[in-house]
Parts: structure tokens; C-alpha cells; sequence
RNA sequence: GACCCCAUCGUCUAGCCUGGCCUAGGACAUCACCCUUUCACGGUGAUGACGCGGGUUCGAAUCCCGCUGGGGUCGCCA
């Protein structure tokens, strides 16, 4: 087989969706997994709600991931003229037509379209029956640029795309994209609908399920090669019961015919746990680097504070963390003596009885010691603990 | 509504293609216990699923049909 070209395809008009993600999250394992070529092509031929700051945001997002492109960036903007050229060709051959300053496409009225999909078998459409797929389709639109049905075809031909790998949402388009292959006198590709990632509620994932774009997961803290791990197992299992694969494990692992027909609620526990695995592997060193952004983005400076008192500040909570965001409020009475104590705390912990005097003791204990090491303070600690008759529980929380 | 897709624990899934090894395995979450002077990590265990009904077969989670349920699409958006 000739080699495997797939592409991702965003539009630049929101940031880039965990669904979108997990899209081209498959695609990237696909291409890397057979050797072939990962495109990136940019569906902006919509003027009205196409932003740069969305482009950017999306190549920052992907980049971030960790998924690398090939060649470069194709911009269907910048391509009105190749799309012309080809709905001028359908003209000639009276398939399609000028209406006001739109083109139509004349789509054949009756008899069958289907394809071989690589997940689902054969897909097929009765035409006669299905009424969305009648109407002559715009392939042009009156404000002179192309619509999205037709410069997807022109495009994935143009550009060599063997796979069409996407959401399984485009399966209604595919019959729409056929017959202009067709028309054109083009091979489709092979096409593989996988599906969406749901909401708790089982619909398609949306803001109101939660965080949706992925600079939302960079922000709270989770590691890109944990959303990545994550992301690969909704739809997709290596077949045992590995669940913990590294990039590298998973693009040698993939295979896209073992991708699922069913749709995959997305769950933020599993997510934080997968988030813990990777934050527990990190070295020290590394992980507070990765955390400096949380403490400044609370206002505190930690590149003026000791490098080798945060470390072991950081060693001392590194079992603790699962999103790198949390770090701040973990550590907070480290570094932050105008905190406001615990309301909640202080109602179960400092009522009992026992403690009346048990700061003025410890106080008075811990200045009597000869030396004030981890073993000195550890063992002053239990005797005071054992003669107040508490339990580690009882004198821990509010000493 | 029409068309299309889908259907294993609450959630992610293994098993399904190539029926028997499935009294359905793993993970997250939950609960209990262990470890531990707190929390957490780790360990052990518990709860918990083949949507329903018909077939086919000696035998079905696995194959077929119907039903039900859920989702998706019906734009000069992509």
C-alpha cells in the first residue's frame, strides 16, 4: 500500500475542542503508527467567524500535545481560486450550475450512495427517501467563496489523503462528498467515523459538560502526555489491560480497526488519575519547574525564594498532587502567613478538651529541645502526644 | 418527524469478527480493611454490567431478526 496521508482540519473559529483533539489525536497515531504523513489543513472559508487568535490558539494547543505536523500549514482562504477552477470544470460538464451568484452541484435524485467505512462496514443512503441529500448542493457560496462539502473534497483529493479519519457527525456529509468525487472524476479516500466524546449525559460534549478547550487543561494543570494518554483510551484500548502508555508505547500500539463504535462519556476522575500517575513519575527538579507558574499566577514570586527549600517543599507534596494547580493551596501555609484559618477545621479539630494546653506544652517542648532535628522533634513529638492522650489524628490537625 | 449510527459494571473498557476456556476480566469512582503519629501514596477485599423479546445452535455477551433506549444529521456553518 502507498503511504497513508491523513490530515486534521480545524476551523479557526473557538479554541481547540477535547473532542477536536481526540480527532486529531487519532489521526497523528495513525500517520506516526504507519509511517505516513500527519497534514494540518485550516477551514477558514468561513470570513464572518474565522479569527487569528483562534488559529493560534489551536496550533499552540496542538503543539503543546505534542502532535507534529507535516509540510505545511493549507489555508482554504487562500485557495478560492483552485476551488473555482474545479466548480468551473463541473459547469462545463453541465453538473453543476450558477444560481443568483451561488453554484449548485446537481446531485443525483435516485438509486443508492454508500461506502465502505472502516468502522461501521458499508454506510448506505436510498436518495429517493432521504430528503436532505435531494436538494442541489451549494458548492459556492453568493459572497464568492466555497462551501465547506465541496473544498473538502477538492482539498483531500488535491492533497493526497488516503484516510479520512473524523467524527462520526460527518457521516450524513459523506453522501453529500461522494457524488462530487465522482463528478470531478476523483478516487474518495477510505473513511473512518469514529465517534464523539459525550458528556455525563451522553450527548455530544459541550461547555456545559465542563471544561472543552484544551488551553482549559493546560491552565488547570494537567500534563500534556496525561491528556494525551487519557484521550487515546476513550474509543480505543490496546487490547490488555495496560492502561498507563507512554507516547511512544502508543503510537506503536495503535491500531485505528480497534477503535470503538461507541461513544465515550469523557470522565474528569479517571483523567486526574492518569494526571497523578504522570506528576508521580516526574522528578523533582522538573515538577517544580512545572509548578512555578501556579505560584506566580497566585501573586507569590518563588523564583526570589530558596531553590532548595522549595524542592523539599515540592518532595514533600509530590504524592499529593494531581493537577499541578492544586499545588498553591497544598502548600499555601509554607509560604503564606496571612491565610485565613479553616473554619470548618477549627470546629472539628480544635474543640476537644484535651488540647487546652497542648499548644503552650508543645511550644514549651520544642524550645527545650537540644537539638531541633527531624529525630529530636519526631520523639519530643510522641511522648507529648502519648502524655496528652491523643491520637496522631487528634494532634496533628491542629499542632 | 425523516434518515443515519450505536447498545458489557455509575464511568472508561477486555471479551464479540474466528460461538464453548465467561459462575464476564481490568481500571476510575464508591465502601471496608491494612500500611501510616494527619492527609496522601501504596496494598487487600467488597458492591456493581452482557437493555428486552424472539430465533439459529448441543451450546450465545458473542451470529440473525424485531423492539426499546440513546446519540447524530437534516444551512449559501464547518
Amino acid at each position: 500500500m502507498s503511504e497513508v496521508r491523513v490530515r486534521f482540519a480545524p476551523s479557526p473559529t473557538g479554541f481547540l475542542h477535547i473532542g477536536s483533539a481526540r480527532t486529531a489525536l487519532f489521526n497523528w497515531f495513525f500517520a506516526r503508527h504507519m509511517g505516513g504523513k500527519f497534514f494540518l489543513r485550516i477551514e477558514d472559508t468561513d470570513k464572518e467567524r474565522s479569527k487569528q487568535e483562534f488559529l493560534e490558539e489551536i496550533l499552540s494547543s496542538l503543539k503543546w500535545l505534542g502532535l507534529d505536523w507535516d509540510g505545511e500549514l493549507v489555508f482554504q482562504s487562500k485557495r478560492t481560486e483552485f476551488y473555482r477552477t474545479q466548480a468551473q470544470k463541473l459547469i462545463d460538464k453541465g453538473l453543476a450550475y450558477p444560481e443568483e451568484n451561488a453554484i449548485r452541484f446537481r446531485v443525483p435524485k435516485s438509486g443508492k450512495v454508500g461506502f465502505e467505512d472502516m468502522l461501521h462496514g458499508r454506510i448506505e443512503f436510498d436518495l429517493e427517501q432521504h430528503g436532505s441529500l435531494a436538494e442541489d448542493l451549494v458548492i459556492f457560496k453568493s459572497d464568492g467563496s466555497p462551501t465547506y462539502n465541496f473544498a473538502v473534497v477538492c482539498d483531500d483529493a488535491d492533497m493526497g489523503i488516503t484516510h479520512v479519519i473524523r467524527g462520526d457527525d460527518h457521516i450524513m456529509n459523506t453522501p453529500k462528498q461522494i457524488p462530487v468525487y465522482e463528478a470531478l472524476g476523483l478516487k474518495p479516500p477510505i473513511f473512518c467515523h469514529i465517534p464523539l466524546i459525550l458528556g455525563a449525559d451522553r450527548s455530544r460534549m459541550s461547555k456545559r459538560h465542563g471544561a472543552t478547550a484544551i488551553r482549559e487543561y493546560l491552565e488547570q494543570g494537567f500534563l500534556p502526555d496525561a491528556i494525551v494518554n487519557y484521550l487515546s483510551l476513550l474509543g480505543w484500548s490496546p487490547g490488555n489491560n495496560e492502561e498507563i502508555l507512554s507516547r511512544e508505547e502508543l503510537v506503536k500500539k495503535f491500531d485505528l480497526s480497534r477503535v470503538l463504535k461507541t461513544g465515550a462519556v469523557f470522565g474528569k476522575d479517571k483523567l486526574e488519575w492518569v494526571n497523578g500517575q504522570y506528576v508521580r513519575k516526574l522528578a523533582v527538579p522538573v515538577l517544580t519547574d512545572l509548578l512555578l507558574p501556579s505560584l506566580k499566577k497566585r501573586g507569590y514570586a518563588p523564583e526570589t525564594w530558596d531553590r532548595v527549600w522549595l524542592e523539599k517543599l515540592v518532595t514533600l507534596h509530590h504524592e499529593r498532587i494531581f493537577m499541578l494547580a492544586q499545588f498553591p493551596d497544598l502548600a499555601q501555609f509554607f509560604f503564606d502567613d496571612k491565610i485565613e484559618y479553616d473554619q470548618v477545621a477549627r470546629e472539628e479539630f480544635l474543640r476537644d478538651p484535651r488540647l487546652k494546653d497542648a499548644f503552650l506544652k508543645y511550644a514549651q517542648t520544642l524550645e527545650g529541645l537540644a537539638s531541633f532535628d527531624t529525630k529530636s522533634v519526631e520523639e519530643a513529638s510522641r511522648a507529648l502526644m502519648k502524655a496528652l492522650g491523643l491520637t496522631g489524628k487528634e494532634f496533628i490537625h491542629p499542632c
